[in-house]
DNA sequence: ATCATAACGCTTTTT
DNA sequence: GCGTTATGAT
């Protein structure tokens, strides 16, 4: 073949290719083409990430290395040639296009991949779904075999198939971090420890840093005894104990999956070189949240065939907290010398005065790459800032904004509430429910967090791995059976130095010394463990299901209180409605493959997300997600950033980056709040407003309500000099501290007043009757019945805001 | 065993 | 200020 031919063929190929992804920005474009060696590719916020990663993918699929190299398949002809030639002249034809496609396709690829040779790794069973099932919309079914999961998914299929090599059996259970926390708490009472001096929840945050550090129990141990405190030798007890215990019960928990899965890939070459070569092309996703185990992974795992692309944002850096090293994604081209670095700055999300109050907050930040993003759908609103008197005030004004919206045709889930502590919630839902909004707060408890759903879980645990002793021992007397608590000692004790689990110390109850009558008790519960194990082979699981809530007298014992446990019965059927899905959707359909399902997948509300509302979160939860309109409330110092990382420059780092994460949620409109004081735990403080205020150019802030503090306030409250000093000042100055000044006469308001029986058009709701009024300190709680909305409470003062009186 | 009272403590969270 | 948890009394 000439040079001729061959730059014409790669010219011709270039541009098959990109008509593929002509949707694409060149950015973009630029970072679903380069597909050989490590790439880094900075996403900032909104920069349409997830597309690039679809695109990328299907571009491996489509084509295999062909947009990244200067290669040539042998064997081309002229024909070929001019056949491409013919194909891109007319590819704006549907039928031409459409008859040449495959041909075109077939002699532009190069080594295409093949699905299982792709490793897509997230943090989230959220965004692991989402891009299944955008790959899947984009490539057909065969999209379902590419390894698109969570890391930790990723390991328990790894695991799974190899873990017997490190001595394990491929039949694991594994724990949650509540099981965990439990099992170190058994651990500190048996090995008499204080639980105040060593707090369950920061050891197991010890052992996962240990584990992170590839750390086992005895090397932990060692280096504990020759340099550390009694504390740290303490802890290196409870971690060796924790991992022996974990060993007896067959279970590892959420760490041991990757500190496992690194430890096999080290340890085995087998099984190691089996999927360096498997894995052609390894993504990472959100690569700033990556701990050292997850970076290992990925490294060890790309290192057959060399290409590892990382995506993630430096700025959006926000989980150093539970291990992540940002040092990951900073150090990323220097660990992989020759690797190219695509930045995604174009932002299709806010509008261009958001984005530049978050370019400069973000600025001010030292350890970071550096973005600036852009826009080019002009300027949009400003920013406003709202001095509220107190929480109250704060949550009052953010309930008015967003009903005035709603009255002006906007929907309610539109509107994100975002804080820096779940205590700031409180009030924000009492001023929602006062004004009738209809809401949804994000996290807190979730499903697999309630202690029934946790019973029954341990019944379906035990019965697969019978050597769980923890989950044992939380059934054994869960419905009553008259097994106490001195009962489980004596059966602990036995156990223990039998070396047999407890399973089977109950299997020969007499053979436990002391027992008296309770052996009886023991022997039947055995019997119907027994036979439960034996229902769960021949049954399908949802059937079985129904059996073990009545044979255990679960389902019974709920319902002798069926008032009070109402919620809890529902959760068990919702349980089940959990099953059936699984049953659905999976293919092996056995208990072990359900529990490993939940194990990973421990929050439901992508079943319950439709729900229309305000939402309400922390700006944790709010990462990755958008909103018209964005309202981020208590931005006082000490609050955010909080009082722990005030005069920690790397903290203080952390909680910009959060402060970016948060203002970069907003497409339209942000709303920022703080109020002059604020009740939290019991105590009233008075903060000054947030250094992040002071850090977004302040032509970009329009202040709203109330620029000073009211004076309208019935006590003696602190009141500001003149000019509102702390919404500008740079630097904060002992002249702004507050002081205390006699309350001014109270202003006087001009509602309309109403009475019951006066009929109102009401912006949100409509046109209602007032059925009730009940006067409540210098404000009323008015009934109202709305025209097809039904009837709703609300503060006078603050409904009249948004209604008017109509003639009948 | 079940209920009452006191005491504590409290960023952020996924797997 | 509130919700959870530990301890003690009946």
């Amino acid at each position: 073949m000439t040079n001729a031919m061959q730059t014409e063929f790669l010219k011709l190929r270039r541009a098959i290719i990109a008509e593929q992804f002509k949707t694409l920005n060149k950015k973009q474009q630029e970072a679903a083409l380069a597909t050989e060696g490590p790439l880094l590719l900075l996403a900032g916020a909104g920069s349409g990430k997830t597309t690039v990663l679809i695109n990328r993918i299907a571009n491996l699929m489509l084509f295999g290395s062909a947009s990244d190299t200067e290669d040539v398949p042998g064997g081309l002809t002229d024909s070929d040639i001019a056949f491409l030639r013919l194909y891109l002249d007319n590819i704006t034809d549907p039928t031409l296009r459409e008859a040449g496609e495959a041909k075109a396709h077939a002699l532009c690829t190069m080594h295409p991949v093949r699905p299982w040779e792709i490793l897509a790794i997230t943090f989230t069973n959220k965004a692991a779904d989402e891009l299944k099932h955008r790959l899947e919309k984009r490539l057909g079914d065969e999209a379902r075999d590419i390894w698109a999961m969570t890391f930790h998914s990723a390991c328990v299929r790894i695991l799974r198939r190899y873990i017997d090599r490190l001595g394990y059996d491929n039949g694991f259970t594994i724990y949650d971090s509540a099981d965990s926390q439990s099992l170190v708490k058994r651990i500190l009472t048996d090995l008499d420890l204080d639980d105040k001096t060593y707090p369950p929840r920061r050891i197991l945050g010890e052992i996962s840093r240990a584990k992170d550090a590839l750390l086992e129990p005895e090397a932990y141990q060692a280096a504990a005894e020759k340099e550390g405190d009694h504390r740290r030798r303490k802890t290196a007890e409870i971690y060796v104990e924790y991992a022996k215990r974990l060993r007896a019960a067959g279970a590892v928990d959420f760490d041991d999956l990757l500190f496992l899965t690194v430890k096999l890939l080290q340890t085995d070459e087998d099984v190691c070189r089996h999927y360096q070569r498997q894995f052609r092309y390894v993504l990472i996703d959100e690569y700033q949240d990556t701990n050292n185990l997850q970076y290992l992974f990925a490294t060890i795992l790309s290192e057959g065939h060399g290409n590892i692309c990382v995506v993630g944002d430096d700025d959006q850096s926000i989980y150093k907290f539970r291990g992540a090293t940002i040092q990951n994604i900073l150090d990323f081209e220097h660990q992989h010398p020759g690797a190219r670095t695509i930045r995604l700055e174009q932002n299709y999300r806010s509008t261009g005065h958001i984005l530049e109050a978050a370019n400069a907050v973000i600025k001010n930040n030292q350890g970071r790459k550096g973005k600036h993003l852009w826009t080019d759908q002009g300027q949009g609103d400003k920013l406003t800032h709202y001095v509220a008197r107190n929480g109250e005030d704060e949550a009052n004004y953010v309930a008015q904004c967003i009903l005035t919206h709603f009255g002006a045709g906007g929907s309610w889930s539109d509107h994100a509430v975002l804080y820096r502590m779940s205590a700031l919630s409180n009030q924000l839902e009492f001023a929602f429910k006062r004004n009738g909004i209809p809401y949804k707060v994000v996290g807190g408890m979730r499903f697999f967090d309630y202690a029934e759903i946790k019973d029954v879980l341990a019944y379906l645990a035990v019965l697969e791995n019978p050597a769980d002793d923890l989950r044992l021992l939380r059934i054994i007397n869960t419905p009553a059976r008259g097994i106490g608590q001195a009962t489980v000692e004596r059966l602990r004790e036995a156990a223990l130095r039998s070396g047999r689990t407890i399973y089977d110390t109950i299997q020969h109850p007499d053979e436990v010394p002391d027992l008296g009558r309770t052996a009886a008790k023991l022997k039947t519960f055995a019997a119907l463990l027994r036979d439960l194990r034996e229902k769960v082979q021949d049954m399908p699981l949802d059937a079985f299901y129904d059996h073990l809530l009545d044979a255990t007298g679960y389902l019974a014992m709920l319902k002798e209180k069926p008032d009070e446990n109402l919620a809890r019965i529902e959760h068990i059927q919702e349980l089940k409605s959990t099953i059936a899905g699984y049953i659905d959707r999976s293919e092996e359909k056995t208990l072990k493959g359900f529990l490993d399902e939940i194990a990973l997948y421990s929050d439901l509300d992508s079943l319950e997300a439709a729900e229309a509302g305000v939402v309400i979160m922390t700006m944790h939860s709010a990462k990755g997600l958008e909103f018209d309109h964005v309202y981020i409330v208590g931005l006082e110092e000490g609050i955010f950033p909080g009082y722990r990382s005030i005069g920690d420059t790397e903290e203080m780092e952390e909680e910009r980056r959060l402060c970016y994460v948060a203002l970069t949620r907003a497409k339209q409109k942000l709303h920022l709040t703080s109020a002059a004081q604020r009740m939290l735990f019991g105590r009233t403080t008075a903060n000054m407003p947030s250094r992040f205020l002071e850090e977004i150019p302040q032509d970009y802030i329009e202040k709203t309500g109330q620029t000073r503090p009211s004076y309208r306030d019935t006590r003696a409250d602190i009141v500001f000099d003149d000019e509102a000093p702390w919404a500008t000042q740079s630097e904060p100055t002992k002249s702004t501290a507050p002081r205390y000044r006699p309350t001014p006469p109270r202003a006087q308001s001009t509602l309309p007043t109403y009475q019951k029986g006066d009929t109102i058009t009401h912006k949100a709701f409509g046109k209602g009757t007032i059925t009730a009024l009940t006067p409540m300190g210098g404000d009323a709680l008015v009934e109202i019945a709305f025209e097809g909305v039904g009837t709703k409470r609300l503060m006078l003062k603050a409904a009249a805001q948004h209604m008017e009186k109509s003639e009948r």
